[in-house]
DNA sequence: TTGCGTTGAACAAACGATTGTCCTATCTTA
DNA sequence: TAAGATAGGACAATCGTTTGTTCAACGCAA
């Protein structure tokens, strides 16, 4: 059993307040400096260290922060957790996490528990667009900031990427590359991410004159399996489409594995862009094209964005927005990938 | 602010301890039914949720759990994490996640953070052979198991695969396909997994009369980083190896990387073998071949006997060990791949 | 000697919940 | 009708800290 201040005052022979004084540094403490040492040595030899259930209960503050994700072992979502830890844990503050499998009722009962918690913010990377959890968050009056998907209005601490431009983005390389029938595994028309990414998608075959052929819609949800169900549907049309833009990189790679299965070649029979940029993405051969985004900086900027609620007492309504960024490899461009990272190292091994 | 007992007494006009005893049930408690039904209406109207954390004061009991790891991005510690999760949430505990990037210091303060938070227990995955702060955990009589890695002291609460085995039985797979110049990518030798694994290469060399080539050793550490480095040593020289068994997946991963930028190919020129079976390994073309290990059931394992000293009150010495168990995949053997997991869905495909 | 300003701490009231004990009506029974 | 039983809750201590307030003793000046 740890030792409490009560036991040590009755040590040191002085009242527990003048102890918490000393462990706290409090500067309206005044006190004979022979006091003071004795008790800071006692300090020491008993190794003390105040039982934060008890701080929790009289300062109204835990330093515990929450993660809420679909599931941490996608690499997107253990990558935005490093990044909330990173962002938090210099600070104190620990971090849960928590995980839905994108499960409302799952989402649901976590919140509930966090909140009997007390946990002093909330991090919520599996919100929907119309999403009740996130109200509630709102009416409670916890600290929350979204990640990555944001929700119905507009006024929620959000961090996250321009996905109706990341969807563009994507969709104009596979123009570019002279692909007319491209076809979209698309996110769920509930998820913000999927509203906007495809949004981008269409936005773009318009801007280049091409007629929207709905066929080539299909909606893949966020799993591998998810993309590769979709990708099978699509590329045994009797008409496949060329080129393939995925919501995220795990139903690319949905996707993608569907393809080598129907023994099609990447690129060449089919070329594929996936979302997010995740450390898989450049491992695969050919490495996938996608619209790379910062995830672990979201992270960290979640992390500031409730730090600052939580510091100031306030719920701010600031969205940080970072600008995706297309990153070319094998998946639509033969050769890409040579002419990318392995060359250099490649040259260096042959001197 | 949420509702709490004093406010709901002054509110239902009777004691906070009545409304506290309705909520929990207790069994020892005598109330006039009226009284009861009016108490768990006001109960339902304000969704009165007990304050965890004065409950947790009260209890010596905060239904926190934590998982010390070295870093949550790496699949594996994801897939573990998730273990202790799924078997831990169900019982109304939540989870706190600490990666300490493999830093002895990091990992100490984590401890101390979560000792004061007053954490019910503690995975540590991320253990030394002789580590001060698992001497510590003992010693705070903090309830803890440790996984995958093991300590000194035979008896930690333990959960793993016998690596022993396990690195006998890469090795004899690649001794089988005749190779007899056999790279090792060593852990660290402070670390038991490093010893074992490597205990269980040199084994099975010796028992195929095989004399050890202590340069055919290269100590990678565990990261993907540090697996393409040795693998670089060892496949420059000017004998290289024919076959290469990295002590964990993502070290092989490095290596598959290094030996594909100088111009190597896998299993034609140099075969390796992982270990754990992360599913990365089975995405890479070709697959890795590598050692299975349920990590998902090291996690939800490890949950269980961690609730058992819990519940119990003492601590148990119990090791709960896995038998591995080789996965052959493309990197050792040419065509393996396809006649695993693709064929099927391939020849349902071409129908 | 009286009065006042400092020093150096002690006191006590929270923070919310839990739980063993005590108390007061009402009811039962002789 | 008096005594005991029982029902229905109230009381109060406690978990370990934090922090505003109080207080005794001492020193010093007038």
């Amino acid at each position: 059993m740890p030792v409490t201040l009560k036991q040590l005052a009755a040590r040191a022979r002085v009242h527990p307040s003048t102890i918490s004084r000393v462990a706290n540094n409090d500067p309206s403490l005044r006190i004979a400096p022979a006091t003071r040492t004795r008790i800071e040595t006692l300090l020491r030899e008993t190794d003390y260290r105040p039982n934060g259930v008890a701080r929790g209960l009289k300062l109204r503050q835990t330093f515990v922060l929450a993660v809420v994700i679909p599931d941490v072992t996608n690499p997107f979502f253990a990558a935005l957790f490093r990044g909330v830890e990173d962002g938090a844990s210099s600070r104190g503050y620990n971090v849960l996490l928590c995980n839905t499998d994108g499960s409302p009722e799952r989402q649901r009962s976590h919140l509930l528990s966090l909140h009997a918690r007390r946990v002093d913010g909330i991090v919520l990377a599996s919100s929907y667009l119309k999403d009740p959890t996130v109200r509630w968050l709102r009416h409670q009056a916890i600290p929350y900031v979204l990640v990555n998907r944001f929700s119905d209005e507009a006024q929620d601490p959000f961090v996250g990427s321009d996905d109706l431009v990341g969807g563009r983005l994507a969709t104009q390389h596979l123009l570019q590359l002279r692909h007319r029938r491209i076809g979209h595994l698309a996110g769920k028309a509930t998820v913000s991410t999927g509203v906007l990414r495809r949004r981008g998608y269409l936005a773009a075959l318009a801007e280049n004159g091409l007629e929207v052929d709905s066929e080539l819609i299909a909606e893949s949800g966020y799993t591998e399996e998810g993309g590769a169900r979709a990708a099978e549907q699509l590329l045994s049309m009797r008409n496949r489409p060329t080129a393939i833009f995925a919501v995220t990189d795990m139903t690319a790679v949905g996707a993608w594995g569907a393809a080598r299965r129907m023994g099609l070649r990447i690129p060449e029979d089919v070329a594929i862009v996936g979302y997010n940029d995740i450390p898989l993405a450049s491992r695969l051969v050919p490495g996938l094209t996608t619209v790379h985004v910062p995830i672990h900086e979201f992270g960290s900027a979640a992390a500031r964005l409730l730090l600052e609620q939580i510091e100031t007492g306030d719920a701010i309504r600031r969205r940080v927005i970072f600008n995706p960024e297309l990153i070319v490899r094998g998946s639509t461009v033969a050769g890409a990938d040579a002419s990318a990272g392995l060359r250099p190292i490649a040259a260096a091994a042959t001197e």
